[in-house]
DNA sequence: GCTACCCGTGCC
DNA sequence: GGCACGGGTAGC
């Protein structure tokens, strides 16, 4: 059994996922809630936010205790809520999170900030991880391993659970003394070759299996059946970012202590409270931009498929993107595309020129303007969600103008409800969104507009996505 | 006694 | 054997 040589060993730890289950549902069910909270004093904001919890499906029966604990982890694992004064404000991630729907780019920039030392764990863990002095960013980490194995040995490199527990996570000479990856590939390979056996037990693989589960979340990596995890080379882009990061980028615990010899429990209660805002450090809004279509496609030859339909597009929505890169963007032109390819199979390839993108600016309320064969309109708002996982989403938001429009247009409104996930594209279709809230259809909440939330049984119906 | 990550335990 | 409930426990 492989031992890391106990002057070396350090576990390193951090809040047990408690929903991995259904990570991207809970992820932002709280995102959308804390940022619907907003700006309260801190005792009013906790009332808020666990009533929310106890809102979520399954946890009306669920006691206090783990109503508190839901709240008070998914907070300290992904920064949700930053501290200001007396008050709770939520995070720059929780509302990016809950206004954009990209779970792949709010998994991106995770991983990117994610270190050890972090405020994550109770200040008494983090001090051990001080007087260590472990100084640690997990995928950074992996990914620049694995880019160098692949590099040397010619072909894909991956690692799985236990290598990364035992051979990166548990071993301060790769979370302390940043051990060339060089020399950590070749203690992994040597231990292949020896058939050295790694304890295996789920407590111990669990900390940085998580992590390479949230690389995976990310589309960093890919996991195969064989439980080994590779570089995902559809995102190398955002993977040189995580190769090309600057050295400063990280939260220095060890230049912000008074006395690094003689650290106290309250330098680092205090530090970390700077450090969620260092989670939350403000990004290009371009920084890791998720390419849905790249996460939808398996192969080159699909993914050039459909980037051809949206280059086509691009000269003439152009002036109405906001961002090119951004899911909502992406996700209008492949509406727009489809639309078009609609219109046509429908026999009126002559009305393809009336469908347009609204330019955001205008605040109709809605984001294309579309044709029924009848020529009548037909006004559609996009709604996109990106997950590495297989999700079922029933819950969008509209805002106060797309309610109001949604009101206005009756059965001429649709919101189209776009879900990007690994390998896949599904689209539903839902008319008339404010008649179905009248006939019980869906829920509506009014909250800066409406959380909606339809039941697939009686609400919309699901059309393939037209290419 | 209260808070909030920690983590034993048992379920699926 | 992965995962989540809710009691454990350290710090105040």
């Amino acid at each position: 059994m492989y031992q890391v040589p106990s002057q070396y060993y350090l576990r390193l730890h951090h809040p047990r996922p408690r929903f991995k289950r259904e990570i991207e549902e809970v992820l932002i069910y709280i995102a959308s809630e804390i940022t619907a909270i907003g700006r309260l004093p801190k005792q009013e904001f906790k009332r808020a936010l666990n009533s929310a919890i106890r809102r979520y499906p399954g946890n009306l029966g669920s006691k206090q205790k783990t109503i508190d604990n839901w709240r008070t982890e998914i907070d300290a694992l992904f920064g949700f809520i930053v501290e200001d004064g007396d008050f709770s404000v939520p995070s720059n991630r929780a509302v990016e999170l809950a206004t954009n729907q990209d779970l792949v780019k709010f998994f991106k920039l995770f991983c990117y900030h994610f270190q050890y030392p972090g405020g994550f764990v109770k200040p008494n863990m983090n001090l051990e991880f001080l007087q260590y002095g472990v100084n640690f960013k997990p995928v950074h980490y992996i990914l620049k391993m694995l880019s160098c194995a692949e590099e040397s040995e010619g072909q894909r490199a991956g690692i799985n659970k236990a290598e990364a527990t035992h051979c990166i996570f548990n071993d301060l000479r790769v979370t302390r003394d940043n051990r060339p990856v060089q020399d950590t590939w070749s203690l992994i390979m040597q231990n292949r070759r020896t058939n050295v056996e790694y304890d295996w037990d789920g407590d111990t693989t669990r900390y940085a299996g998580d992590i390479l589960d949230y690389a995976v979340q990310a589309n960093l990596l890919v996991k195969r059946p064989n439980g080994y995890y590779y570089i995902n080379h559809v995102e190398d882009l955002a993977i040189q970012r995580f190769l090309n990061a600057e050295p400063d980028d990280h939260f220095d615990y060890y230049s912000r202590l008074p006395d690094i010899s003689n650290v106290t429990l309250e330098d680092v209660k205090a530090l970390d409270m700077e450090w969620v805002r260092y989670f939350n450090t403000e990004r290009d809004e371009s920084f890791f931009d998720t390419d849905i279509l790249a996460l939808a496609t398996d192969t080159e030859e699909q993914y050039q498929e459909l980037k051809s339909l949206i280059t086509n597009l691009d000269e003439i929505i152009e002036e109405g993107l906001e961002s090119t890169g951004s899911i909502g963007s992406v996700g209008e032109s492949l509406i727009i595309n489809h639309e078009r390819v609609r219109i046509s199979d429908e026999g009126r390839p002559d009305l393809k020129h009336l469908i347009k993108l609204i330019p955001a600016a205008y605040s109709v309320g809605y984001d294309i303007n579309s044709v029924e064969v009848d020529e009548k309109k037909r006004l559609i708002e996009v709604k996109t969600t990106a997950s590495s996982k297989p999700l079922d989403f029933r819950r969008f938001h509209l805002t106060p103008n797309e309610w109001a429009a949604a009101d206005t247009f009756g059965s001429r409104y649709y919101v189209y409800r776009l879900m990007v996930t690994k390998g896949s594209l599904r689209l539903r279709l839902i008319p008339d969104p404010v008649a179905q809230y009248k006939a019980g259809n869906l829920t509506a909440t009014p909250r800066n507009g409406m959380d909606i939330i339809f039941d697939p049984d009686k609400c919309g119906y699901e059309v393939e996505l037209l290419r």
